[in-house]
DNA sequence: TCTGGCTATCTTGCATACAAGACAGAAAGC
DNA sequence: GCTTTCTGTCTTGTATGCAAGATAGCCAGA
């Protein structure tokens, strides 16, 4: 039993450990997962690495380029838009079904409130990031409903690789403030401000990106060229093929 | 090009021709999903089946039990009803972040309800079946973005089976007036009334199903035992272990 | 110096072999 | 007849081996 135990845990332990190490922005988008590497780490065969992999991929985390390797994946500024697009709509829509906030909610909000404040007070950015993210994952919690946490989950880890690559500047007082207001109307049993201040608290976060900024060097030179932008639009299935590594 | 082309089709399709046979409700839930069966069905030695069926568990479609097998989940009463919660959220979420319907969404739309209708007419219940299915697609569709489309149409697989489970008798009509509701609020362009009328159709069609149906034969004797039930709460990566098959 | 091609190496893709659990059905004991 | 145990078969779990593409670096030739 503790070896079963054991060995389930590995199996989905690979996926937890990079999903996780993309919340806290430990892995950087681009970065390279080694089949190899990580079969190593894990202490397991490569085909359990695969595994974890190819549950990633669906997932819209990972991404396989034939025989060179896997890759966390880089947004492109058009997948940026459409992360922050799904995300206003499931989080709105989250927030409008809400008919009542509990105490045990409530504490767990606030609660979060203030390690947000307790890190920003440290200057830990790291754990800032996280902390950023695992809000909206929280209100996701309060509903209990968890195909919609799951969900909330993988759109916040690809969030926070658009952040990285895009965002210049880390407004982190701007969205705990944010988070602040969006609490107090929830507290105020007005979900329909909740969820109009949450679309905000998105458009905002959208705003101060630079997609502009382009993870792909060859950019400017492709579309100079005129050749085919290097995404297809949006399919979070079939994702481009890398043609660079971020170092 | 026309080989690589050819494998790394077959790679997907797997995946794609089981979830279309459960969106077409040619497959019930609880069905058996041999890897060796699907290896010699599509030609291919059972990784890359186990790939597919890994890829499908992750989407919440499949389902595998310890050295038993793969099978086609069996959503419990509760599954059933946080797959309509989630797909209230994200739908009428969606319908209020519409501002315009283009004129070829209008025409697609338009298209569809026919084939509806014809499909009544005709009293083709598979197709019917997929086709009241796929209209909430093509709504998702119509927002061009990937990420609502892929979400919505694993809802949508999971709704089917559901419907296969608890559904006693098929109300289309009801459920084909219901999207032309919609439609035609869309067509107003009020899309909050559409998103309104949205979350009332899931609540009939929920409302329709029968919830104290039991797909496990042994729920009430479980329950008279006082055991604990067979499925921890909705957890969509973790499923229960079968106990039963279908057939 | 620069260009083109060759090769060595590293990567994933895929199939296969073997391990080990689950189950059904037979056989044995009561 | 009923229960229990055992054993054969079928299933997935996991590692490994080999194939084949991608890449980088070297070397030769202009």
């Amino acid at each position: 039993m503790q070896d079963s135990q054991t060995s389930e845990t590995t199996q989905k332990s690979i996926e937890a450990t990079i999903v996780s190490g993309i919340l806290s922005a430990k892995i950087r988008p681009g970065t390279r997962l080694g089949e190899n590497q990580l079969a190593a780490l894990f202490g397991v065969s490569r085909t359990r690495v695969r595994e974890a992999m190819m549950r990633l991929e669906t997932r819209g985390i990972v991404h396989v380029s034939p025989r060179r390797g896997w890759f966390v994946v880089e947004p492109s500024a058009e997948d940026a838009i459409a992360v922050y697009e799904a995300r206003r709509i499931v989080e709105a829509g989250l927030l409008r079904s809400m008919r009542t906030l509990t105490d045990e909610g409530s504490k767990a909000l606030d609660a979060h409130l203030t390690e947000e404040r307790n890190a920003m007070a440290a200057g830990d950015r790291q754990r800032l990031t996280y902390l950023m993210g695992d809000f909206h994952i929280r209100i996701a919690e309060l509903s209990g409903n968890a195909i919609i946490v799951d969900i909330l989950r993988d759109l916040t880890a690809r969030t926070i690789l658009i952040s990285m690559l895009y965002q210049s500047e880390f407004h982190a007082a701007q969205s705990h403030k944010g988070h602040c207001r969006i609490f107090e109307a929830m507290r105020a049993g007005d979900f329909v401000r909740a969820a109009e201040l949450s679309v905000e608290h998105l458009d905002d976060v959208e705003m101060g990106l630079d997609l502009t900024a382009r993870p792909d060097p060859l950019s400017d030179l492709r579309s100079s060229l005129s050749l085919p932008p290097q995404n297809r639009i949006l399919t979070s299935q079939t994702q481009k093929p890398q043609l660079q590594r971020s170092n």
